[in-house]
DNA sequence: TTGAAAGCGCTAACAT
DNA sequence: ATGTTAGCGCTTTCAA
């Protein structure tokens, strides 16, 4: 018994191999592959048999080329930069020093592991990078992206929009494109926090906002002043800040002059928020008792915070397996309509605050 | 002028189509598409009109097809997990926390990209997902694996290699393996710390190790106690942690009850440096003047910690971008040749030493 | 230097 | 319920 029944030739076994060793025909090893029903249970059996004896396994592009789905999904990350050597190499450290993307990658795995689908990563920082990112779809290499823009002005989406590209977006797009999202309602989270600082007895309120030309930042802010306004406090202290620890720190060193007697503080990200506490731990300022601070997100910073963060939960991984639910739904319905969808919000108290 | 010349049909311009358009066969397009010689200039200048004007882009699928590349590397963080769903689900969270990872994918993508190759993200915690690993590149969806191993007795590099499947490691697996791989010089780095910290004056060193059954883990323990030992200081105090921040908080405060004169700390990576400066300044205790603290890694966090670490600079991107190359070349050259690639790391000297 | 033609391995009509 | 057959779009001998 020195030949094996396994291959033809020198390569992986095929259909072809399987069907021979079972005693049946190419279709038929297809149907059963694929679960169609309609196939005697016998054959049914003698098929796996046969795969399982050959060691089959379907080559993929094969199959793509005739379905014409990879079952393979961009997960791309895309900025707004320029072509710059430094731009490129730092933008995926960068991205990764925010929990937040770990949490959109184990969401997304989530939903298309079950499904046998993957996330081809890819970053789209500068325009040519951008470029590879269209002509990764059009080659069919992925069925869709799913997209995380870092920046308002990223140009990116309306590229894929243009083509018509199935493509589905973290958050709303600053300006306004015909693409699908997932979003947080961010100004609810920020009621919850206004609500939360104004029940615990502050009187002298404060935000550090993220950037105001990003929907999130705007929202965050907007949400807040409304739900503080609503509530008799019509004046709130606003700082801008970048969403990174730095900026936070730099935040509430102009919050602390300008509003000394400043006696909590909202900031749009528990990044911004831990830099605030570093200040004002700093400063020996007692946090809550002296100046509470709540933040946003509930990335896994917030947990191990000192002090442990009060923030409002944005559940991103759920939102993240959304979006792929979405645009595998958009690819297999082949129906451009433009969704979108909105998490709330939840408050989740611990030291801080 | 209705008509476009773009389309047979509906779908994408093919070959085909742009051979029609250009007036020549479509064996010379795709010459010229992959930039193969002898065609002539004139054509060649036809053909390219042709593309542009068609819009034309490969379909990858017919490209795999026949020449059994998919220009794809599968990325693989792997575990030893079972199937428990709550292991799958924090799974990339957890890997995610750790910055390292994200250095990891930026120097994966700075070798592929300028090569048109594309890293698909695979988790392999569970025996399912080691499985989907495997048929993944089985089905030459993936031309290899890029693997970088989170435990000890993780059996995906042991399957890989009995598939005969191209991949190549991040730092030696624990079991021997025939498999390639890149790591640091572990023994040098860690001969680094010790000589920084007694060369600034400390005696009474001890070391937070990493993991014991991990080779990095092993390695860096062995050449902190043998450059020591070497130096007049045949003890070191030892606590095992678990590079994470929380271990290192855990084997601070053993190492403060343990040896409370200690006046300098070896951490074996960064996560943990830090949870050993936190404890430090609970207690009090000046960095570095009354406890020198030294780490491993140069992770991001070594530069915004406080006090920022001193540390052992393990050059990441560099060792994955040689991971991707390796996997290349050997992917390109069908040598099986088993190889492996050490970097020395340099002492990166900041504020904790 | 260019073209014709044969397949890569698979799915999906269509025929039986 | 199963088999036959025609491609999917591309690369690559082999002829010319």
């Amino acid at each position: 018994m020195t030949r094996e029944p396994r291959m033809t030739g020198g390569g992986a076994p095929t259909l072809e191999d399987v069907a021979r060793v079972a005693g049946v025909s190419r279709a038929t090893v297809s149907r059963v592959v694929n679960g169609i029903r309609n196939v005697d249970p016998a054959i049914q059996e003698a098929v796996r048999q046969a795969v399982a004896e050959t060691g089959y396994s379907p080559n993929r592009a094969a199959r793509t080329l005739v379905t014409r789905r990879a079952e393979t999904l961009a997960l791309v990350v895309s900025g707004a930069g320029d072509d710059s050597p430094a731009e490129q190499a730092a933008f995926a450290s960068r991205v990764f020093a925010d929990p937040f993307f770990g949490r959109v990658t184990s969401g997304v795995i989530g939903y298309l592991r079950p499904r046998s689908m993957h996330p081809v990563l890819m970053f789209a920082e500068t325009p040519d990078a951008r470029d590879q990112v269209v002509d990764y779809l059009r080659q069919g290499s992925a069925d869709g992206a799913l997209v995380v823009s870092t920046h308002a002005r990223d140009p990116l989406p309306g590229m894929l929009a243009d083509e018509g590209l199935p493509a589905v977006l973290f958050a709303r797009p600053a300006q306004p494109v015909p693409i699908s999202y997932v979003d947080l309602a961010h100004q609810d989270g920020a009621r919850l926090a206004a609500e939360h600082l104004l029940a615990r007895g502050c009187r002298r309120v404060a935000t550090v906002s993220g950037p105001l030309d990003i929907p999130a930042g705007q929202d965050r802010l907007a949400g807040f002043r409304d739900a503080m306004a609503r509530r008799g406090h019509p004046y709130v202290p606003v700082v801008e800040g970048g969403f990174t620890l730095e900026s936070g720190e730099e935040a509430a060193l102009r919050l602390l002059a300008e509003e000394p007697d400043v006696d909590g503080v909202f900031a749009a990200n528990d990044l911004m928020a831990r830099g605030v506490c570093r200040v004002l731990r700093e400063r020996g300022i007692d946090i809550p008792d002296e100046v509470a601070v709540v933040g946003f997100d509930d990335s896994p910073a917030a947990q191990s915070a000192e002090p442990a963060l009060t923030t409002v939960r944005q559940p991103v991984e759920d939102m993240a397996a959304e979006m792929a639910r979405l645009l595998h739904v958009r690819i297999e319905t082949q129906e451009p309509e433009v969704r979108s969808v909105i998490f709330e919000p939840e408050l989740v108290v611990r030291e801080s605050a």
